[in-house]
Parts: structure tokens; sequence; C-alpha cells
RNA sequence: CGGGGCGUGGCGCAGCUUGGCUAGCGCGCUACAAUGGGGUUGUAGAGGUCCCGGGUUCAAAUCCCGGCGCCCCGACCA
């Protein structure tokens, strides 16, 4: 492995994979497309999933698993569903040898399945809502993958929800968005702007379909979670009906939303720097590295000493790891950490021991700024409020970065060098037309029109004609 | 599916144009010694179907034909 990341501003198509690859995220698996997810890189999915999963709890919703085999039929019942999946599904045509009656897709999303369940589920207006989530991995055939970001196998959560009024669903549609929306500034440090999707934009099947758009480091957008208002399309294609309180059959109404691990690219585009990986302490599976050094054994043992006093006093609050190896230097220690993105380094060396002290390094902070001699007595407090600042820290600077690179073109000519560096935050009329010559044009597409936004009335930036929102146009991942 | 690049010890590459000694370099790996506060040295080692198949030739990593695979860039998509 080379020792050194290609360099963001050089090239950050290279910048990110190497930054992946290097940072022990996850590594190119033998199929095409696929990816196999490290242990660091799951240990920080595993963080993510914590994340979601108890805000989910606290919203009402429980935990289940559904079948990875899909009846092809199924998929075909909902006309538009369909349309939109059928070019990326794997189909499983023989078991055990022999041709199947019929085939088996596998799931490259739940709605249909779950759907078939939730029909044979609810009977009663009494048995609504139903609040399920799962965590399962999919399958979508992309022809073009790319580490976390695409890849033909991913995993994630969808959430899928049967109400039985239409405003019910759709409180619940914005009520996870706003989750999702809250995790990723919360948790990930990752400013998002939540939004409506274009009617081109939206998911196949929905009636609305709402997502959290982030600005990765190349100002390009990523879509980091979806919240869809699925109305009753595919409770009338899986005849999923109550009986209301005056005994009258109803449809439900339903909701999906997901989030995957492409979650990890974002954590990945939006923090990391030219050494490496850059994590958010709230997220880190290694939130604080301790580095011992030492020059003779009998330093070793003294400072091991002190190492595993402070490791003990801090282990209950902080994520942390001691990195005794005897192999590698203090160095290459420094460098492979940062690597990895570990928030927070802790030195602890022969003059650290004889003045009670240790030293800090950021790892948001570059070069040797950021470290300092702390004392041994209040050390974890003094950790819990770096790892706090550093948190903050690298939120504030990634939301200056968005609307550093967000702009208000006056005009046409300057919407087109708006959207070749940045977003462009415009009124837009709503029409697909626009939407469509401004695509082929710039190659930017509507990422969403955000939800809190000022009401009032402009002008189309791409016709001119009476607009009444404005939207967020970008070139996306 | 279109465009580009690449396939040579574990990893990154050179060698190929102009065929020819025992296929080389860096990193990593093993052993020993020194070193240790920003990728530390030295010495000695281990490790190769040169992507696959065919052809040309006295001789192929190198030339010719065919295939496979991967990465990057576009269209499609979380």
């Amino acid at each position: 492995m080379a020792t050194k990341v290609t360099p963001r501003s050089e090239d950050y198509s290279r910048w990110y994979t190497d930054v992946v690859q290097m940072g022990d995220l996850a590594d190119y698996a033998p199929v095409k497309g696929c990816m196999v997810i490290k242990p660091h890189g799951y240990a920080l999915w595993e963080n993510v999933k914590a994340g979601l999963d108890r805000r989910f709890k606290a919203t009402g919703h429980v935990n289940a698993y559904f079948p990875l085999f899909i009846p092809l039929s199924f998929i075909q019942k909902e006309a538009a569903h369909v349309e939109g999946f059928s070019p990326e599904l794997a189909i499983v045509t023989i078991g055990g040898g022999k041709q199947l009656e019929e085939p088996l897709v596998v799931r490259p999303t739940s709605e249909t399945v779950i759907g078939h369940m939730y029909a044979k589920w609810i009977q009663s207006y009494r048995d609504l809502p139903v609040l399920i989530n799962q965590w399962a991995n999919v399958v979508r055939w992309e022809m073009r993958t790319r580490l976390f970001l695409r890849t033909m196998e991913f995993l994630w959560q969808e959430g899928h929800t049967a109400h039985a009024t239409a405003e019910e669903a759709q409180e619940e549609t914005l009520r996870m968005l706003n989750v999702y929306a809250e995790f990723a500034v919360e948790d990930a440090a990752i400013p998002v702007i939540a939004g409506r999707k274009s009617e081109s934009e939206r998911f196949a099947g929905a009636v609305t379909s709402y997502s959290i758009e982030a600005m990765m480091g190349d100002c390009k957008a990523l879509q980091s979670g979806t919240s869809h208002f699925l109305g009753q399309n595919f409770a009338r294609a899986f005849d999923i009906k109550y009986l209301d309180e005056n005994n009258e059959l109803q449809h439900v109404w339903t909701t999906s939303w997901g989030l995957s691990t492409r979650m990890v690219g974002a954590i990945v585009m939006v923090h990391g720097d030219d050494q490496g990986l850059v994590l958010p302490p709230k997220l880190a599976p290694v939130q604080l590295i301790i580095v011992p050094i030492w020059k003779s054994d009998s330093e070793r043992a003294q400072v091991l000493e002190v190492v595993a006093r402070v490791e003990a006093t801090l282990r209950d609050e902080v994520r942390v790891h001691v990195d005794d190896r005897d192999e590698y230097s203090p160095g290459w220690k420094f460098n492979e950490w940062e690597l990895r993105g570990v928030p927070l380094r802790l030195e602890i060396g022969p003059r650290d021991v004889e003045r009670d002290q240790v030293t800090l390094a950021r790892r948001d902070v570059p070069g040797r700024e950021g470290k300092s001699g702390v004392p041994l007595s209040g050390l974890g407090e003094e950790v819990q409020e770096m790892l706090a600042t550093i948190q903050a820290d690298l939120y504030r600077r990634a939301l200056d970065f968005l609307q550093a690179n967000t702009y208000d073109p006056k005009d046409y000519a300057e919407f087109r060098e708006a959207v070749s560096r940045g977003f462009a935050y415009s009124w837009w009329c709503g029409d697909a037309d626009c939407e469509a010559r401004i695509k082929e044009d710039t190659r930017a597409t509507t990422r969403c029109v955000p939800l809190d936004q000022e009401p009032g009335r402009g002008k189309c930036i791409a016709c001119g004609k009476d607009a009444v929102e404005r939207a967020i146009f970008g070139r996306a991942y």
C-alpha cells in the first residue's frame, strides 16, 4: 500500500478511494461492484446504526426482518415500482439445481414483501399504525459503482409504516426525514438540506419523496437519506385494508424511509483531508488513541504503568485504545491513526510521566497545533471537552463550506456558473421541462425543494415564469 | 453501454517501443542488532503460473490473434 493518500485537490476521486482503503474502512471484493466492509468500517457503520436505531425506538418503531427473496410477481404489482426497479434487479431462476416455477428477485427494497405481509396482519383500525423498521442488505445491479457511495449490494435500514389516514402518514414521513437530519447534524456533524424531491427524482411508487442532501468536499451533492409518502399506491397493489370505526373498509396509507452505508461515504467526503479520514467523535470507533513512548525497557515499564492508569480512568466514558505495539515507532503510529481518522491522540512519554502530564493532539487541527501539556488530574473532563469541541468544530466547518458554496444567482448565466462550482438556491416553476433543460445544459439536477424556506414569489431561473418555491440545484453523486 | 487506463512476488510499479544473460526496484514480510517525542537504520533472508488461451520464433513478460478481469470518466441509480 502506498504511504500517502492522493492529495484531495489533485484528484478528488482518487483521494476518496485512497482514504477509504488506507483508512482501513473497506476493500474491493472479488465480485465486480461489491466491497468488503472491514472491521474499522463496520465499527463505524455500527455506530451509525446505533445512533439511528436509538432514534427509531424513541419514535415508537420496532425492528423486524423480512426475507431476501421476493417473488418476481410482487415487484410487478405496482406499475411505477416495476418500471423503476426492473433494470437493476438480480433475479434467481435456479434453486437446488432446478428451474424455479417463479423467479425470485433479490430484494432491491422491501415495499412489496412487506406490503404483502401487512395485508395479512392488518384488519382493523386498532391494528394501526404499524411502525416497523428492518436492518438489511439489498441488491441493485448498478452500472457504475464506487466504494460505499454505490455498490451492488449495500447495507441499510428501511422503515415501513402503515397508517389510517393520509395526514398521519405524511406526518410520519416528515418525522423520519427529521430524524435523519438530526442524526446527520448531531452525530455525523454533516449539515444537510431537508426537502422535497421533484417528480423526476422521486422514488418509484411514491406520491412524494423527501431527502436530506449534503455537500461533499468537491461541492457535489449526495442524497444521504430518503423518506417517502407512498399514499395508497402499495395499499392498493397489495390490498392492505382495514375496517374503520364506522365499519367501512379502507386502504391504509403507507410510508417508507431509508438510510444506507452511503452515509459512511458522506462522512469520508465531508470531513476527510490529505492525511486521511477524519471521523466525528460521536461516530468514531476509537475516539482516543493512546500512544505510549519509550526508549528503554525501564522507561517502557514506567510509561505503560501510567498508561494503564490513564486508560482505566477514561475507559468508561471514552472509546479508548492503547497502541503499545513495540514494532512501530511513535511517528509511524501517529500517521497510522491519522489515516484511520481517530479524533484525538494522547501521547505519554518519559517527559510526561516525570511532569504528571500528557500530550493531546486533535486530528482535525493540522500540524502540531492543538497539542498541549495536560495535567493528569482532570484529564477525563479535558478529553470529554475536547471531543465535544472537535464534534462542534467539524460541523461548523462543514456548515461554513456549504454556505460558502451555495449561491443565489441573479440570472441564468450566473446560475450556470453557480452549479458548476456548488449549489444554486433558485426559484423554480416546478416544470419538469425546465429541470430537463438545466440538466442537459449544466449536468446539475434539482436536489430538493427545501422545506425550510420563506414563502414568497419569484421568477423561475430557467424559464422566467412565476415560481412559488426555490429549489437547490447541483451536480450529484 | 460508450470513452480512457491497467493486468509482472502480499501491495505499488519498472522492463515491452527495438524478443536474448539468473525478471528488477520501492514498500511490506521473516531473523538479529541498534533506534524510539512525526512513517528509524543496518545486516542477512523468504517470496514469481509475468491475467488466461492460441500463434510466430532457435528463443516471448516483450511481437500477432482471441478471451477474461479490474479501476477511472460519462448515461442510469441510495
